[in-house]
DNA sequence: TAAATAGTGTCTCTAAGACATTATGTG
DNA sequence: CACATAATGTCTTAGAGACACTATTTA
């Protein structure tokens, strides 16, 4: 009965026929998003790759067990901050999968949050603990992904494609300043289709969701746009901008 | 370790101290759905009574136990017709509720669906088994339900009243043919707000997701409206009608 | 023919999108 | 001054909602 402890090393068995449990067993994954700053903004992903069997050498999502006592939003940020180094300030449940087969040890369900870090924080990562740890753009991950983590993520872009066009998240995804083009090429990244600059401008004006912050960008070769900053009420947190 | 074992009768224990689990269990838990037929068509909730401790003689949400090798969907099917007796068309996964403290004898997380089922079919349930089982106007349950299960059902409604109004989840309440003033009172029971009969005929007419079948109510005291079925295309099935 | 509900036609208002135009900074 | 990007203003169009009006059946 001890080998159906789970612990952190369980997954070092390298027996791949299945195992009964008793019960199914439960863990989280978590699909971290952020646009990558530098030449190419481009919606990323953050993966890791499998060092022990099943699925050995692959990539995968960050994730791993829920413990006894432990809320599954701690587990997500838990696993967040140790297997990728990050601390996210946004974290949503995405989806619970449960296919008996999806892991070949044994019947395991994974709770799957997705987490949206700013470009500024999301800079670090980069072998972390004994893992290699790194960012892919959203839409060329090397597949196949592990387990069933192909589908959790084109879920979580689907999802996050979704959200965006009805609640204020991009903000999540920027740093703590930012002018409206940058805001704009969020937008832009996630639906993957040009915006139109003005109509942009008026809508996120119009939402109230913005300050300025009085600065402007410095060292641009030509007229410098303004530094805004993000206010957002409460119950704007739900209800939204551009699409 | 055998009374770990989990089963239907597991919850029979009456002892209401926390039980250390080597790792947190995983049921289902289904909010079902129905507008009852007959004169105040109202939005419905099964509910069961509970004859065990803990929360004995509370109402709750049918659910139980996940297999091992048993898919999530399926479990929550089996419960759904093994606790109430019913069969859905419909069953979507709505959250997974994971606080360590919502169910007082051990660490047990909650997968919670929905499912609507179709007025003719929501007559018979009723005495199913030993456990009472009845219909509830949606916002008029016994609180407080038991476990975390008052917010399974605010979230489920949310969830519904958001889902009504850009998928075609309308059809899955009424039974095969209906005329477009049952769709409507569908929409108006959900939403809370009676909606224009003219509009609404104009939208539904165009999303092209009803077929007149030809024949007309009788019996009627006056003009009888046409009879319709529902008629949608794969691609219907996510992007909607009224709101 | 009166009552009641089914079903049609039309108007207004708002918001999204297209796009022309003006403003202001740097080389 | 030339250029590039920021920012403003205006027009068109599609859709939601309000509502007046016509049609058809039964009592």
């Amino acid at each position: 009965m001890t080998t159906n402890q789970p612990s952190d090393t369980t997954e070092a068995l390298t027996a791949t026929q299945p195992r009964e449990t008793p019960w199914p067993t439960v863990g989280v994954s978590v699909v971290i998003f952020s646009i990558q700053p530098g030449a190419q903004q481009e919606l990323s992903v953050l993966l890791v790759r499998r060092n022990k069997a099943p699925y050995a050498d692959q990539w995968a999502l960050p994730g791993g067990w829920v413990r006894t006592g432990e809320a599954l939003e701690a587990a997500a940020q838990r696993h967040l901050h140790t297997k990728a180094g990050l601390t996210s300030t946004y974290l949503e449940q995405l989806y619970t999968f449960g296919r008996p087969d999806r892991d070949p040890r044994e019947h395991r369900i994974a709770v799957a949050y997705y987490a949206l870090v700013s470009s500024t924080a999301a800079q670090l990562p980069e072998a972390q603990g004994d893992r290699e740890a790194r960012w892919f753009p959203a839409d060329q991950v090397p597949t196949p992904l592990a387990f069933d983590h192909d589908e959790i993520l084109s879920y979580a872009l689907w999802r996050l494609r979704n959200k965006v066009s009805y609640a204020y998240v991009a903000y999540q995804l920027l740093p703590p300043t930012f002018t409206l083009a940058d805001l704009r090429k969020v937008y832009e990244v996630i639906l993957g289709h040009p915006l139109d600059p003005t109509n942009f401008r008026r809508k996120v004006e119009a939402s109230g969701t913005i300050v300025s912050t009085g600065k402007r960008v410095e060292g641009g070769a030509h007229r410098p746009p303004q530094l805004y900053r993000c206010k957002l009420t409460p119950d704007q947190l739900l209800t939204g901008p551009p699409s």
